[in-house]
DNA sequence: CTTGGAAAGTCAACAAGGCTGACATAAACT
DNA sequence: AGTTTATGTCAGCCTTGTTGACTTTCCAAG
C-alpha cells in the first residue's frame, strides 16, 4: 500500500547487498514533496517582501541574478536559462533597462545580438535581494551542516532535467 | 569578496573546532539558490505537463495533494497551509468541486466548517499526479544515496519558516 | 434569547507573469 | 538575393495571486 506499481524490482522495504532502501518508499518521497513546496516558499519569501516595496516581481529577481551571474550574456541565453518565452522575458527586461538597472549593448562579434549588464543601480539591488536570500540559506546550511549539504546538492541535481543541469553546470565553471 | 558582511565572525574559509566552513562562501550559498530554482522546474514540470492536459493548474495540484494527505481537512486548515487567500483558494476548489474531485461536507461537531475529501475520481488524479511527481523523486533520491537524501530533507527543513515547518511536521504525525 | 464574532462563500476589480500569434527590423549566413 | 537568426513589440488570453466589501450561517458568551 505504501509503496508504488512502477518502483520496478527495487521499490520498497525489499534489501539489496544489505542496504536497506527505505528511503525508497512512496511515503519518503511524499514527505520530500512537501519538504520541497514548503522549503520553496521559505526560500522566495525574503527577496519577495523587498521586491513588494520595490514593485517589482519574481521574474525580475531571476533576470537580475542571473544577469549578475553571467555579466553580458545574451537574451538568448537568458531565455534558455529563465525557460519563459522572449515576450515573457521582454516585458521584465524592459522594464529594468528603462528603471537603469540593466544595461543592453549591442553585440561586437554579431551586432544582432544584445549583452546584458547590470548597472551600478542594478548592483545595489541584486547585492540586497542576494543577501536577503543567502542570510536564510546559510542559517540553514549552518544548522544542517557541510555533510547535509552535500547531499541537499546532489538530490536537488537529480531533481533537475537534463537541460537545466547542464545549465546549472556552466554557471558553475563561470564562477 | 567572495564572503558577506552579513556573515558575522563564521563566515568565509575559517576553521572552527578543526572544521573547514567552506561550505558556508557566498559561492557555495549561490549554488545552492540556483540548484533550488532549477530543481524546483523539474520538481513541477511532469505534474504540470498532466494538468495541462486537463485544464487544470498548479494549484488545483496543490490543493488535491493535501486533501488527500490530511481527508476531511477544513478549509481553514487548508487555507493555512497553502498560504493563500480564501478568495483564491476558493475559486480552485469551487472548481474542483463542480467537476466532482472534491466533496465538501458540513462539520458535524461545528456546521459552519467544511471538511474536504476527493472522491473516486479525485483520487484517481491524485494517484496519477502523485506518481509521475514520485517517479523523478524517486530516481533522484536513487541515484544520490539514502544519505544524501537524509541531508536534503534537513536542509530544507531549516529553509522553510518556522510557521510551514509546524505544518510540515504536523503532516509527518497524521501520515 | 440576543448578540458578537468566527467560518465560509461570493462578487468585483486588479496585477503579475505566464502563454500564443503575428509582425517588424537588422544582421548574418548561404 | 534569399533565408535564417536575434531581438523587439503589439494584442489578447489564462492562471493565480491580491484587496475590499458584503452576506449567510451558526457557535458561544453574556
Amino acid at each position: 500500500m505504501a509503496d508504488s506499481s512502477l518502483g520496478g524490482p527495487i521499490g520498497g522495504a525489499t534489501r539489496s547487498s544489505g542496504e536497506t532502501l527505505l528511503f525508497l518508499t512512496d511515503d519518503q518521497l511524499r514527505r520530500g514533496i512537501e519538504a520541497m513546496f514548503f522549503a520553496y516558499r521559505g526560500f522566495t519569501a525574503d527577496p519577495d517582501r523587498i521586491l513588494a516595496e520595490k514593485s517589482y516581481g519574481r521574474a525580475h529577481h531571476r533576470a537580475i541574478h542571473f544577469i549578475h551571474r553571467t555579466p553580458g550574456t545574451t537574451v538568448n541565453n537568458l531565455l534558455d536559462i529563465l525557460g519563459v518565452t522572449k515576450q515573457s522575458l521582454n516585458r521584465v527586461l524592459r522594464t529594468l533597462i528603462e528603471d537603469g538597472l540593466v544595461e543592453s549593448k549591442v553585440g561586437v562579434k554579431d551586432r544582432r545580438e544584445r549583452h546584458l549588464n547590470l548597472t551600478e543601480e542594478g548592483q545595489e539591488l541584486e547585492k540586497v535581494l542576494g543577501e536577503a536570500q543567502r542570510k536564510r540559506m546559510r542559517a540553514a546550511y549552518r544548522e544542517a551542516g557541510p555533510d547535509a549539504v552535500a547531499g541537499f546538492q546532489q538530490v536537488l541535481q537529480q531533481i533537475m532535467d537534463p537541460k537545466m543541469r547542464t545549465h546549472f553546470d556552466q554557471l558553475k565553471e563561470g564562477s
